[in-house]
DNA sequence: GCTATGATATTGTCCGACAATCCGACAGGC
DNA sequence: GCCTGTCGGATTGTCGGACAATATCATAGC
């Protein structure tokens, strides 16, 4: 019958406000915020109070600071906070390599084909480089499973559309490790690879989205053929693929 | 020559420190947290040093307190969590209209067909329900684009794809602020949607993969007609579109 | 013009304190 | 037996003040 009437700590309040102010570009990146005192001031709260705002803020990637700097700029969330906030989501909710396998089916075709109709000349040559690297690899297996993400990750970029540039980024984090096992197991995922790399360039290239799409398809089918040579359960939980390299960018 | 020697301060790595053991299980989802006090002690650090700690946690969702409670438990983020932070990324990020309906475009066909191939009952039912519910509005147009979100929704539940649950949420989000114009001002908008939702739905109970994933395809280019029809440039950026209901659920 | 220097400002961290209120136990009334 | 009122303790939210380390900035020196 009644709505539980809510009460929001001095803490919450005060990010809400510099959220909001953020997002109405009001506070625009690259730009300081006041110090904690001022800010403690402005708001008629303590100093620790702010902190705690400011943590809050910081982990969303909603301010940064300049490296080995002291003061908080407003910042827009770059890939890498995004990516890592929603990978643990990810793997927090026991996504399987074939959920984040499924995703990838689902949306780097359509990438493919949006790099392939509007890329620049810049974006073009990310790929190749990409792709010419992936190719030039003997051995160095994380290097190459790098690689291939550089590749994706050039395709969202030269997309133009950051929703699919920062919606890339979480997908390849947790494609990686399972990946690295693909290559190090399946001896001919190196040039199935590379021949789906030539065939994207040339694709992109030419501006041709439906082939770009189409053969984004196949590439990504591959990785599935890939789990199943390698001996992969496809219902592997992710977070048992991602031992390694466990950081944090909070 | 040389990395830049990193530095972390104390709550940084407070916090991390929890995350991990979030990630690694040792902290199981419901599990409460043990006291400010006590993690103070533990760490060996003050507790506003571990106050900080927490806010950082708790606004990536990993900590989250019952409803009107005091204590801190461990959760798993949310679809709001994670769709709050990054539908604010995108924005920030000057996503347009278009570049959100192009991933739209891109994923949902994925998602209709995954969840034609391994809906339960429950589910199809709940798709069913937002259908019928959309069908049964007249007016009520915030209600109607609620449904229409709750259609999409149900099918990333259905899909059985944790992956494809997470990434719904922003992007539906983002589109409901410009879907409401639409329905507003395109007068076969709703009859256009009723439409597909049927056809979707009878996809889905028929377990009919492709026909789902078509017709997904269809509905959603739809959008892209309403725009044109609505007068709502595809270049708006969406941040443009949500000045209401920006309540923000850090 | 560039570099070294030094004063100042700012952050990171600590300590201690207190009010509000959530929590669990406990007693009493229907 | 179940609901309500009461109460003490535990816990969080917030405050004030303090201090060391260091980033920042203006200034003096080459």
């Amino acid at each position: 019958m009644f709505e539980p009437l809510s009460y929001a700590p001095a803490y919450w309040r005060v990010s809400e406000a510099i959220r909001a102010r953020i997002l109405r570009r009001e506070l625009v990146e690259g730009q300081p915020l006041p110090t904690e005192t001022e800010l403690a001031r402005q708001f008629e709260v303590n100093r620790s109070t702010v902190r705690e705002a400011l943590r809050k803020l910081e982990s969303n990637g909603l301010l940064g600071r300049r490296r080995g700097g002291k003061r908080l700029y407003v910042t827009r969330p770059t890939r890498e906070a995004v990516g890592g906030g929603l990978s643990v989501a990810f793997e927090l909710h026991r996504a399987r390599v074939v959920d984040v396998w499924e995703a990838l089916q689902s949306v780097q075709p359509g990438i493919a084909g949006a790099a392939a109709l509007r890329r620049a000349d810049a974006s073009l040559a990310a790929i190749e480089a990409a792709a010419r690297r992936f190719a030039g690899r003997r051995g160095e297996r994380e290097e190459a499973v790098g690689d291939v993400a550089a590749f994706f990750d050039a395709l969202g970029e030269a997309s133009g559309n950051p929703v699919f540039v920062l919606l890339n980024e979480p997908l390849l984090r947790l494609l990686k490790p399972s990946l690295a096992v693909i290559i190090d197991r399946v001896p001919q995922a190196r040039s199935r690879i590379e021949l789906a790399h030539r065939q994207i360039v040339s694709a992109v290239r030419a501006r041709d989205a439906t082939a770009a799409s189409e053969w984004m398809a196949r590439h990504v089918r591959d990785f599935r053929r890939g789990y199943e040579v390698a001996g992969i359960p496809l219902s592997t939980e992710i977070g048992e693929t991602l031992d390694t390299a466990r950081a944090g960018v909070s």
